[in-house]
DNA sequence: CGTGGATACTACGTGCCACGTAGTACGGAG
DNA sequence: CTCCGTACTACGTGGCACGTAGTATCCACG
């Protein structure tokens, strides 16, 4: 892996995912590439959502046949709504002094 | 650590401090934690600082004293330019699901 | 109806890196 | 000459991103 990246946090691609309603894990896999353009692997999906569920920022479904849905728990909406004020400011910084 | 931080990544924070100007590593806690509101530690910083010089995004100027000073690269102004609109779409994504 | 492809997830190992702690050294204030 | 802030080095630990392989279901299609 020579490659360099992170900065694309999973957790926080799924969190604003999940912002747009409950979702399952294919479904989110297909959601953040079209808004991110980034594909995750699965190990780093279903890992990244266990950390979510024990962190109470998102809960399960019940099953819809081998589906398995998730939703934001108020905890989660709250969470990523911070994160993602703290994380535009940061951006918009970055933006204004890139043109400069 | 039970917690759950990162999605802060360190190398995106020095990139966009160093796009204000070049500037040692000191000054970049400090710069870093104004805008971004993390406070960085030591092995932090020059652990992601060193990384970002072999991969050629920033480079080391003359020491001045035991300052050590950086400035972006062209290639890394670039590369801080693409990262950020990417970001910026999924926060502004983000931020459009969560007022929804 | 059986076969291939898309869907949906589980299991697991590897290596990088975020993070803190401790330590070195220089400079200025008083 | 001592204390405090600056500036950086050194180092160990654990978490997690990531890929690969494997399992199982559903649907289209000939």
């Amino acid at each position: 892996m020579t490659d360099f990246q992170s900065s694309t946090d999973p957790g926080l691609l799924l969190l604003i995912s999940l912002a747009s309603g409950a979702k399952h894990g294919h479904a989110m896999l297909l959601d953040v590439e079209r808004f991110a353009g980034v594909r995750l692997g699965p190990g780093t999906l279903y890992g990244a959502l266990s950390r979510l569920e024990a962190a109470g920022q998102v809960e399960a479904l019940p099953a819809e046949g081998r589906r398995r849905p998730y939703r934001l728990t108020d905890n989660g909406r709250h969470f990523l709504s911070e994160r993602l004020s703290t994380l535009n400011r940061a951006v918009a910084t970055g933006l204004a002094r890139v043109e400069a």
